[in-house]
RNA sequence: GCUCGAGUGGUGGAAUUGGUAGACACGUUGGACUUAAAAUCCAAUGACCAUUGCGGUCGUGCGGGUUCAAGUCCCGCCUCGAGUACCA
């Protein structure tokens, strides 16, 4: 009997799906765990082998947790509204819809290879109407909900509708937008339903202003800035520009701090939860005000160095500053507009660019300083961001940098407020050790006191206050796309009114174009139907706009991080029409155990989802406020791209060691066209793309050798290694224990088929303890001593390291203890069958084969994990009673060949030895080469 | 610039709390089986010196330190990776 992995797998995911082995049942007995894979985006490329690496280490915790007697719920689903999608209709006119149901199609095909016990009837789809209804019902109780500041939780909006209405928004701590105007009840009771509306929408959780976005004219939508890196698109690398529109945003700036403090209570990988803090920026520092020279206006500085304030000898506001244009005096006016032009003219990119020019222009106001009442020149400054803190700093170029380079550009004086610090070529930005000099009732005090007396005079005189600053920025809710939620809202009178919850879904209309209507409104205004009968509750045709009753819905859709924000709530209780979740499936369910995927989702997903979360706890919905208890990140598996060398100008191929003194561009070609000593198959590639048909490669050794360089897996550059060749050539059993051998789950690595053959042959070895010379060879003998002690040793290790999620160290253990059964020949059932438990997380094909050969009727997948028994591994360890000059006393514990007197002996001798006693009584000895080396007390 | 992480044989990587560095695998070399190949099995494999046998010296990016003992802890550097970036 050969091991027949193609065979042997076929039939036990057949197994697996037919008696649904793996479905999860909301009421057990048993303890509950969640494991949760990020949910994948059906592309059209399929999986490639860096996609289940993290599925395959969930699926061994799943698997093990399972063994361990807990009711595992390990769902999976797609993500599948996006971009690619919508672009490919574009293209082809093909609904988007279309190309997703393909694509799952596939994905399904290939995850479905790879043996992941997932529970399919869990399956959610983010652009299935039956859950984007939630996603919508979601957005809703966002909507009706306000953020109370002074019990810092989310209420419904009708808690603070009933308190505008008995005492107005005086007294009122809520998180409303900057310019909210204040009230008393009576007035807001007069207020038209139209003007109350307005100033609700100052409170909402989600809502609608008028705000400056980023907008990406090639992609034709706005974007957070989660989805831009290096002032680039994230999707694309396209240019971006600000642009002021109305839009949707997501009120997450008041769950700032909760958002920072969750995460000491999560057991998350450092680095993330690092990335999430610098994210959300929390700064500590004071707000002062300055008075205008001449101006009723105050102007309002944000710093976290208000011990400096001695030091300030010019303010500058970024070039959008609401302030601007009236404090700008008449002679600057002409000077003031020129600069603002030109610095609106750049993009993001020049901008960031241009870092290290610096530029500004003096507005000619003049600002008075708190204390000392000195004028202070107003500039604006490029450097000033429009959206950090207020807009407006307070320069202290003695202590900043940047504050520094500008005074010193523009000539503007320097005080030095830091006693024997000398200032001439660099500003003094240490926090430490130095008192503080020309700084009136600052003198003489250093960093710490001096901040804590500057904010209390501060707070005493009403010049400012002590105050915290987050850098986390409401997020943008609205994008410019066809193929994503619908926002369940329409407008009566240019406000939005919601389309009540027992009317959703609100589904996506058919349109016959997916780009943007020629006036420039999102693809959604190409609908016909979209339009909201308020009589008849339901959606109708535009062209009945004119009637009294019926009103335009909303053009713009959902963010793509709107599905994936609650997904694991859904799949608690995937199937329900009537709720979201069942409360019951909450209360079982809580939170996720164990969640797997990747860091780049670190600002993007994860925080939105916490978010999300906590908003929903504190409306009651949810159990829990942070939705996944531990989180694990798994390395991106990286491609080896080849390359080609193109003799700049000519049709010429050199091969690498040819390339030297000639200019030539590299080319990626495809991966599969190259052996592993790097020589390119030229038949091949001239089959492979026209455009190498007919070119000359010219060679060296009579070889074609190709460059090579480690790369993220794309389709674009051609190294893409699609998970199913592995599978026909060596099983799936092989592959999900080889990605795990590769090395620490966590870290990234190139892929490298070289040593894919040991974790085969391993596990042919394993086969071959089974069966030898095509005779099934396992008897009920009694086990020995020495391949117990074996299997103990394996139990151990193997379920230590599956703890800590070390998988390439128990493929290690894995490896030693067949080599070791091997060389005992054993073939004892009662070694075997254990061994067999042991490995189905890891090969779960392959394991169940075997098991069900043994005899076995039920599935080894619920089979009880072997526990480790320690009497087996200490059969040769004697135990010494130990006595040292009749005080202490302790047990020996060591498989060493030495007598009592030889040890006593040796402790005596060793002066440095009998140091280390002194200190209590040991625990530990340690022996090295029969020499004892230390105690441990 | 700032923050975080990492540097171990020819390669991927082990070493869990400071305790015999290099487990396991790939690769390489030699051998067995074979007409031959494949498959399989056995042996060697950090470097250097000594090899008739025993063995010895050095060795975890670099320079110091703590310790009986350092890949691991401390101080100062170098290199690489990730995140972020005029954040006041």
């Amino acid at each position: 009997m050969e091991y027949n992995f193609q065979q042997i797998e076929k039939k036990w995911q057949i197994f697996w799906a037919r008696n649904q082995v793996f479905k999860a049942y909301n009421n057990s007995k048993k303890p509950k765990f969640y494991v949760l894979d990020m949910f994948p985006y059906p592309s059209g490329a399929g999986l490639h082998v860096g996609h289940p690496l993290g599925y395959i280490a969930s699926d061994i915790i799943a698997r093990f947790k399972r063994h361990k007697g807990f009711n595992v719920l390990h769902p999976q689903g797609y993500d599948s509204f996006g971009l690619p999608a919508e672009q490919f209709a574009i293209q082809t006119g093909q609904h988007p819809a279309k190309t997703t149901e393909t694509n799952i199609k596939r994905y399904r095909e290939q995850l479905d290879r790879m043996g992941f016990s997932f529970d399919w009837s869990r399956e959610v789809r983010t652009s299935d109407s039956k859950y984007y209804r939630w996603t919508q019902w979601i957005f809703l109780k966002l909507f009706n909900a306000y953020y109370n500041t002074d019990k810092d939780m989310a209420f419904p909006i009708s808690e603070l509708i009933s308190d505008f209405e008995r005492e107005g928004n005086y007294k009122t701590n809520a998180h409303c937008d900057a310019e909210t105007p204040l009230f008393h009840a009576n007035q807001w009771n007069t207020f038209s339903e139209v003007e109350k509306e307005k100033i609700l929408l100052k409170y909402r959780l989600t809502y609608l202003s008028e705000t400056q976005v980023n907008w990406c004219p090639a992609l034709g939508t706005v974007l957070a800035n989660d989805e831009i890196i290096n002032g680039v698109s994230e999707r694309g690398g396209h240019p971006l520009t600000k642009k002021r529109m109305t839009q949707w945003s997501m009120r997450i700036s008041p769950f700032a701090n909760r958002l920072l403090e969750g995460l000491d209570l999560v057991d998350w990988p450092d680095s993330l939860k690092e990335i999430q803090r610098n994210w959300i920026g929390k700064s500590i520092g004071a707000t002062i005000f300055f008075q205008i020279k001449g101006h009723k206006n105050k102007l309002e500085v944000f710093t976290t160095r208000p011990d400096t304030l001695f030091g300030v000898t010019y303010m500058t506001l970024a070039p959008e500053h609401e302030l601007v244009k009236s404090i700008t005096t008449s002679e600057q006016e002409k000077a003031v507009e020129d600069y603002i032009v030109q610095v609106s003219s750049k993009s993001d990119r020049e901008r960031q660019a241009d870092i290290k020019n610096i530029s500004g222009i003096f507005t000619g106001a003049y600002a008075i300083h708190p204390f000392t009442k000195a004028e202070i020149p107003v500039w604006i400054g490029e450097y000033v961001l429009a959206d950090y803190g207020t807009g407006a700093v307070m320069a202290v170029p003695s202590g900043d940098q940047r504050d520094f380079d500008f005074a010193r550009y523009f000539n503007l004086p320097i005080i030095n407020i830091y006693d024997g610090v000398d200032i001439s070529k660099r500003a003094f930005v240490e926090k430490g050790n130095v008192k503080l000099t020309n700084s009136s009732f600052l003198n003489g005090l250093e960093y710490a006191e001096a901040i804590q007396k500057i904010i209390s005079e501060l707070e005493e005189n009403n010049f400012g206050r002590g105050a915290i600053n987050f850098r986390l920025r409401d997020a943008i809710f609205s994008r410019q796309r066809y193929w994503g939620e619908p926002i369940p809202i329409y407008f009566k009178s240019e406000l939005p009114y919601p389309i009540a919850e027992k009317n959703l879904p609100l589904e996506l209309p058919q349109v016959d174009k997916y780009l943007p209507t020629s006036d420039g409104k999102p693809p959604l205004g190409n609908a016909k139907n979209w339009a909201w009968d308020e009589v008849n509750e339901k959606v109708v045709g535009v062209d009945q706009i004119n009637n009294k009753t019926i009103f335009p819905i909303e053009l713009n859709t959902m963010p793509g991080w709107a599905g994936s924000s609650w997904y694991f709530n859904r799949y608690m209780d995937a199937i329900n029409q009537e709720q979201f979740a069942s409360k019951e499936a909450i209360d079982y369910w809580k939170e996720v155990d164990f969640y797997m995927g990747g860091s780049e989702h670190a600002t993007g997903h994860l925080l939105y989802s916490r978010f999300w979360q906590k908003a929903l706890f504190d409306l009651g919905y949810l159990k829990q406020d942070e939705f996944a208890n531990k989180l694990v990140n798994q390395g991106m598996i990286l491609g080896n791209s080849a390359f080609v060398y193109r003799k700049k100008g000519t049709q010429e191929f050199l091969s690498k060691g040819l390339v030297k003194k000639h200019e030539v561009e590299p080319i990626h070609v495809d991966v599969s066209l190259v052996n592993s000593s790097n020589e390119l198959d030229i038949n091949k590639v001239r089959s492979w793309q026209k455009d190498f048909e007919k070119v000359k490669f010219t060679l060296e050794d009579g070889k074609y050798i190709v460059g090579r360089e480690v790369e993220k897996m794309s389709k674009s550059k051609h190294n893409v290694v699609n998970p199913d060749e592995i599978c026909d050539t060596y099983g799936a059993d092989t592959l999900r224990m080889y990605e795990m051998f590769l090395g620490p789950i966590e870290q990234d690595k190139p892929w490298n088929t070289a040593g894919i053959s040991g974790v085969h042959n391993f596990l042919k070895k394993f086969w071959r303890l089974f069966y030898q010379n095509g005779k099934f060879k396992v008897d009920h003998e009694v086990a020995s001593d020495e391949s117990l002690k074996v299997l103990h040793q394996t139990i151990k290790k193997v379920t230590e390291d599956i703890e800590r999620l070390s998988f390439n160290t128990c493929i290690s253990s894995f490896m030693i203890c067949v080599n070791k059964l091997t060389a005992l020949n054993c073939s004892s059932h009662k070694i075997l069958e254990p061994l067999l438990i042991l490995l189905s997380p890891f090969a779960p094909h392959f394991s169940e084969e075997l098991w069900s050969r043994l005899g076995h009727t039920k599935t080894i997948a619920f089979e009880t994990f072997p526990k480790f028994d320690a009497s087996k591994l200490e059969e040769k360890v004697k135990d010494y009673p130990v006595s040292f000059n009749g005080k202490i006393r302790f047990r020996l514990k060591l498989s060493l060949e030495l007598s009592v007197d030889q040890i006593k002996e040796q402790v005596m001798n060793e002066e440095r030895t009998i140091s280390q006693l002194r200190g209590g009584s040991p625990k530990k000895i340690i022996v090295v080469q029969g020499k004892i080396i230390n105690i441990v007390t």
